[in-house]
RNA sequence: GCCCAGGUGGUGUAAUUGGUAAACACGGCGGCUUGAGGAGCCGUGCCCAUUUGGGCGUGCGGGUUCGAGUCCCGCCCUGGGCACCA
């Protein structure tokens, strides 16, 4: 009997675990009412970023971010609104794949054991997840729909394919995409990531950089990921012109010039029409300052360039840089090389001519692969120009006058010199009427460009959702017909292991390549790739709204019903690619009319990193909290509190073993004092006891306010998502009632407590709240109100300063004005002592917090 | 190099619009309580002083102000992101 009156977590936790899932507590009820009777409910999405099923297993760094959707989302609840907070594993892709193989499993086999393990650990933590809407991005019932979103875009020409040098990781032995490669190695394995030329599948994210760039705008989100999005999307306004080009020493190149291999790429049927490079720039500015030109080794109209003096040397270069990988170009040392090629560009505007150079400085895929080098006010360009010994031209003088070339170049704005009748312009007003002039000549335009690139999403790997197409010798490139998905990966297959030819292991099998056309229904074959596990992940948000459709992708009302998400938690390492990939695939979505808006989160949270033993914790260092075991020892509604008091939620955090000491005394003093306040009631059968004096009376007025203070100070704290502050507010008001003689403790308090208490550990309150006799649910209380008349203080401590420093204190009525507060603050003997001999020049009154008498 | 975020006791940290620096916890030390144990309660930023008390204290240096952790200027350090994008 005496044990029952000891916290003993375990059991709680259990037995109510199995109480929310036998009543289905955590079902989304899409038909109740609310609390206020209103026909519709406001709607609350509460959505994680759904995990891939790691064999490690969770640990409780990655349990922080599970904790503070659940707090949410219970709070939500209790607040009355219908709230979704779903989970899903996202199965396919290297990770999961990678790990099979090394353990010589099935990654079905291993991914389906993983998720069971993980699902058992978030229902020990006490998570109120939908479990019936789980979704698995490797089931077909789900990728069915990947691929038909692939076909939607397809449609709309927003998939394509093309031949592309593409980063090639040697020892994952698939293709990466850009935002994969970090520091030219693979983001998974770190091997030095090669070029490799493939014919590769692609989402046209490019074509919605101004809205994904816009977008941004409106969004509750942490600046930090905001910026480093419009960074990614780098969009730079600037000036496109054109040059005409003088072959070698002589003539103004025509398209009569032109080798044959840039002919079919110029399209043009006229030999006389005049050739002209294309340059784009964000300095126009500066144009009277360029004195060469360089175009990227990939530029199509080198071969047309090249004079015969300058051959050899200049195969010998393209020869080089095609060899080396675009991060090794950038990379190396960033010591600049590059080659002449015998050819001039004419300057529009004074008619110089400049040589054309080629160096691999310059980015193909970027403007237009080719600038306008203006060595006295860039820096790469100034580096180049010492080395080759080419001509710096200063054109831009600081507002100062005073050029300070010989330090390196000039890049700032400042007074156009020596620039025609630009000459005195400031810069920015030169750039405007620079490119002014261009287009009246029609030689140029004002301009936006963007370091965004699209989205090579095929992948030489196994373990991915197939690409939905099929190769005919007759009817080409068909996609296949929606009526006929999903395309099946085949579960059985000898080796799935990749292959360094740049094929999927699909390519392999048999059953899967051989297919028949669509349309004419000969021998064809299917795409082998598969797709990027970002595109599996780009849309998994929606599902969840109708996660068990089988006829559409979702249903429509359901969506509307549910999306966009309100909040999405997770961590700052999907700052660019997933999120970036979900608002884009939202847009396509928004512009085919399935859905209703064009942005997937209103409201993002990223939780800090838990580091243990001084390094991030994982596994693999061998770092790790053991969630388990630190069940068994001390509960899931510690590890919760601990998860929400060890630091501002958005930071990173050491985890303490001995700060978990800390939360685990604290429920325990909230389960004391409910025990006494029970034994207390049930031995002398009173409610409450009437103040016997004053005294007493004051009390129970100072802890109701208390009361009131807890309530808004906690409800504030959990929306801000400033969870460590509410949990030492609930501290503070459960030290309160603990000090307080029981016989003048009201179980509005406890109740009070309880529910305050109960997102963050919803075992205990449940527990604690039958022990006060109701029968229902804690959950199924309303979340508590407080009185903002009763939240005021009516007496304060008044802070007396003299010249600004805390000398003495008084207590005194809220109201108490500065006359009544100067009399009160004099006749101290501590003030009388400081004002001895001084003369009070002044005095500062804030009502109801200080006087500062200054001397 | 550029762009963010941050720097407060022995530790994690807290501090409305500039208004008592260190709430809430952890640990150490000291004390009280308890049959013992577990536990609970009180004190504790640093320095000087037996005490009353005083001085110093929010990375560094200036400034604004009656008053600065908070605002402004200039630095230093740590963490993160980007990095030939013309």
């Amino acid at each position: 009997m005496i044990r029952e009156k000891i916290y003993q977590p375990q059991k709680i936790e259990i037995k109510w675990q199995k109480i929310w899932q036998e009543s289905k507590a955590h079902r989304v009820d899409e038909k109740t009412r609310n609390f206020f009777g209103l026909r519709n409910k406001l709607k609350f999405y509460c959505l994680d970023m759904f995990p891939y099923p790691s064999a490690e297993g969770l640990h409780v760094g990655h349990m922080r971010g599970y904790t503070y959707s659940d707090v949410m989302a219970r709070k939500k609840k209790m607040e009355g609104y219908q709230v979704l907070h779903p989970m899903g594993w996202d199965a396919f892709g290297l990770p999961a794949e990678n790990y099979a193989l090394k353990h010589n499993l099935h990654p079905k086999k291993s991914t389906d054991k993983n998720i069971s393990q993980i699902k058992k650990q978030l229902e020990s933590m006490g998570c109120m997840y939908d479990w019936e809407r789980e979704i698995n991005s490797s089931d077909p019932d789900y990728y069915k729909w990947t691929q038909w979103l692939f076909l939607q875009l397809y449609k709309e020409k927003l998939a394509y394919r093309k031949d592309a040098f593409v980063n090639w990781c040697p020892s994952c032995q698939t293709v990466l995409a850009n935002e994969q490669v970090i520091e030219g190695r693979c983001e998974r394995c770190e091997s030095k990531v090669t070029k490799r030329s493939l014919k590769q599948w692609f989402f046209k994210i490019t074509e919605y950089a101004d809205r994904l760039l816009n977008g941004l705008d409106n969004l509750d989100w942490p600046d930090k990921v905001e910026i480093m999005q419009r960074n990614w999307i780098g969009q730079s306004y600037g000036t496109e012109f054109l040059m005409n080009i003088m072959h070698g020493e002589g003539h103004i190149m025509t398209a009569n010039d032109l080798k044959e291999i840039t002919l079919a790429q110029a399209e043009t049927e006229f030999p006389e029409e005049v050739i002209k490079l294309r340059i784009y720039t964000t300095r126009i500015d500066t144009i009277f300052g360029m004195t060469y030109v360089v175009l990227a080794p990939e530029h199509p109209l080198i071969p047309s360039l090249i004079t015969r003096k300058y051959e050899k040397e200049v195969n010998e270069y393209l020869e080089k840089a095609f060899v080396k990988s675009e991060i090794e170009r950038s990379s190396e040392e960033k010591e600049k090389t590059g080659v002449f090629t015998g050819s001039y560009a004419i300057n529009p505007f004074n008619g110089q001519r400049v040589p054309i150079w080629i160096a691999d400085y310059v980015l193909p895929h970027y403007g237009t692969g080719a600038i306008m080098a203006v060595p006295a006010h860039d820096e790469r360009d100034y580096a180049f120009a010492e080395k080759y010994g080419l001509e710096i031209v200063e054109v831009v003088k600081p507002e100062s006058g005073i050029s300070s070339l010989e330090k390196g170049a000039f890049v700032e704005d400042g007074v156009l010199v020596d620039s025609g009748e630009f000459s005195k312009l400031p810069s920015a007003l030169a750039r405007e009427k620079i490119t002014q002039w261009l287009e009246e000549e029609g030689l140029g335009f004002g301009t936006k460009k963007y370091k965004l690139r699209d989205w090579l999403i095929s992948r030489q790997r196994y373990w991915g959702t197939p690409i939905p197409i099929i190769y005919c010798e007759k009817c080409g490139e068909v996609p296949v017909p929606e009526s006929s998905l999903p395309v099946r990966l085949p579960e059985k297959i000898e080796d799935f292991s990749p292959t360094p030819d740049g094929h999927s292991p699909l390519a392999k099998v048999k059953e899967f390549v051989e297919t028949n056309c669509p349309i004419c229904n000969k021998k064809a074959e299917r795409e082998t790739d598969t797709m990027d596990t970002f595109v599996d992940s780009s849309w998994y948000f929606l599902r969840y709204a109708d996660p068990k459709n089988s006829q559409y992708i979702f249903d429509k009302k359901k969506i509307k019903k549910w999306l966009p998400v309100d909040l999405y938690i997770g961590g700052i390492e999907h700052a660019i690619l997933h999120l970036l990939y979900s608002r884009f695939i939202t847009k396509v979505l928004f512009d085919l009319g399935l859905i209703e808006f064009e942005e997937p989160f209103i409201r993002l949270f990223n939780q800090g990193m838990v580091y243990y033993k001084g390094a991030k914790m994982s596994k693999s260092k061998g770092n790790v909290v053991n969630p388990d075991e630190f069940f068994v020892l001390y509960g899931a509604d510690t590890m919760r509190l601990y998860e929400l008091f060890m630091g501002p939620p958005s930071q990173d955090v050491e985890w303490s073993d001995q700060g978990v000491i800390g939360v685990y005394r604290f429920l325990n003093k909230v389960w004391k004092l409910i025990e006494k306040f029970l034994s207390k009631t049930k031995n002398q059968k009173i409610e409450i006891k009437k103040p016997q004096s004053l005294e007493e009376e004051d009390q129970i007025k100072q802890l109701e306010r208390l009361r009131h203070k807890t309530i808004k100070k906690v409800t504030k704290d959990i929306d801000d998502f400033r969870f460590n502050t509410a949990v030492s507010t609930l501290m503070e008001y459960t030290n309160q009632l603990t000090g307080c003689p029981i016989n003048l403790l009201d179980k509005k308090h406890l109740e009070t407590l309880l529910l305050l208490l109960a997102p963050m550990a919803p075992h205990l309150a449940e527990e604690l709240w039958q022990k006060l006799g109701y029968k229902e649910s804690i959950f199924q209380r309303k979340w508590p109100k407080f009185n903002s008349d009763l939240v005021i203080e009516k007496e304060v401590e008044m802070i007396i300063q003299i010249n600004g420093k805390m000398r003495d204190k008084l207590r005194a009525a809220e109201t108490i004005s500065e006359a009544e507060a100067k009399e009160l603050a004099l006749t101290r003997a501590k003030i009388q002592k400081y004002l001895k001999k001084k003369v009070i020049k002044k005095i500062i009154f804030i009502p109801g917090r200080l006087i500062n008498f200054v001397v």
